[in-house]
DNA sequence: ATGAAACTAGACCAGTTGGTCCGGTAATTG
DNA sequence: CAATTACCGGACCAACTGGTCTAGTTTCAT
């Protein structure tokens, strides 16, 4: 709330990131539950009184992790501008949001357990930040669509299948591995992928 | 393994159904880790000691629930079939999947949280019964494609994104909820889902 | 009927968990 | 300088976890 402002990130400010780091990368692997306090602790290399003092409780922790993931997660859709053509701006987008999914992808699965949890911490933030920007994004569809740049589609159903697969990257890498043996690291299965789910969309919506 | 072949389900087969569905109820809510036998044992009103004369460990019991899931999500697409046209194969395939997610969506997202962990479970699985599935059917849409019957894809990432957008329905079913407040037990949403994810990929194959 | 095998419950246990308490040190501020 | 505040670590704790042990009861083929 009423933290100090200044320039440069002072020690502790340092340290909450070091812990939020390691919060995100353990939650991210094994959930909420599957992570415990002693090994976050020992992964920010703090003491876990320490962590405490910092977050009072794992809940704390867990929804100081989530706030900044979805900050993250907006960014890419909070770029989409109707001054672009819809070939552009989804091109973009779906390159940007699977670029998340390879330089993210932890933040990316927290997200998703979240969602799969039911969205106890999340639910109300996703009314309150992602439904206006969504509805936003919605009407520079609709906008697009009246002035015939794109087909008619449902912009929410479209955005929707526009998360899926982008997500997918990140959240069903595992699957994808064991049967592609592919990895978004690998530049080329990138690309592919990039090129593939772009022709997928930009089809549709050819006017 | 030698279980005695019988033709009425025993009461132990019956009782063992039981389990497994609380089971499935419990870890697709919470995670394996976010759920305990008890309440596990509590739901399937049974003693935990009944439960684990049964399933003799978590992991176990665990592994049995998603060896039935992987059976369940396996079998719309073991029906795809190179005898029909792929709009009428891929647009079946598309409802069947989305009514998957509607009618199971706990299992939807227990094989979600399963790939999130990392598959430890089912990673072998993967390989042993859903590759050769894959490939069988990727076979089939080079047929297709190679016929003239639809355009070019690649079978991989095509398959990736049609499971990505009709799983989605279930497993980010709490966001779309609260984006939208729709469930797809309304069933003009479910049509309208259906008739969404149909046309993307539709548009998509049209030669 | 009877013996074996399947099945069931309650008490119990050792390990782990999130979190507290206490006692102290470093840094700021009057 | 004094004193308040921010910061930190180790010992500790109650609750819960997955799982065992014991001591039975039911089922069923012979």
């Amino acid at each position: 709330m009423a933290t100090p402002l200044r320039k440069t990130p002072s020690k502790s400010d340092r340290k909450r990131e070091v812990i939020l780091a390691a919060a995100l990368e353990l939650f991210s692997r094994s959930g909420v539950d599957g992570a415990s306090l002693d090994r976050v602790a020992e992964r920010a290399d703090v003491s876990k009184t320490n962590l405490i003092y910092y977050y009072p409780s794992k809940d704390a922790l867990y929804a100081a992790v989530l706030n900044n993931v979805l900050s993250l997660w907006l960014v890419p859709l909070e770029a989409i501008d109707r001054a672009n053509s819809p070939q552009e701006a989804i091109a973009t987008y779906i390159r940007q949001k699977i670029t998340f999914s390879r330089d993210h992808a932890d933040a990316s699965r927290l997200f998703c357990f979240e969602i799969l949890y039911g969205a106890p911490v999340l639910g109300g933030r996703l009314r309150d930040r992602l439904q206006p920007v969504m509805d936003e994004k919605a009407a520079v569809f609709a906008h697009w669509i009246a002035s015939g740049q794109m087909a008619a589609v449902d912009p929410y159903q479209f955005l929707y299948s526009l998360w899926a697969t982008t997500q997918h990257f990140a959240d069903f890498a595992s699957q994808i591995e064991a049967l592609s043996r592919r990895t978004l690291d690998d530049p080329a299965f990138f690309e592919e992928s990039v090129a593939h789910v772009t022709a997928l969309f930009l089809a549709r919506i050819r006017p």
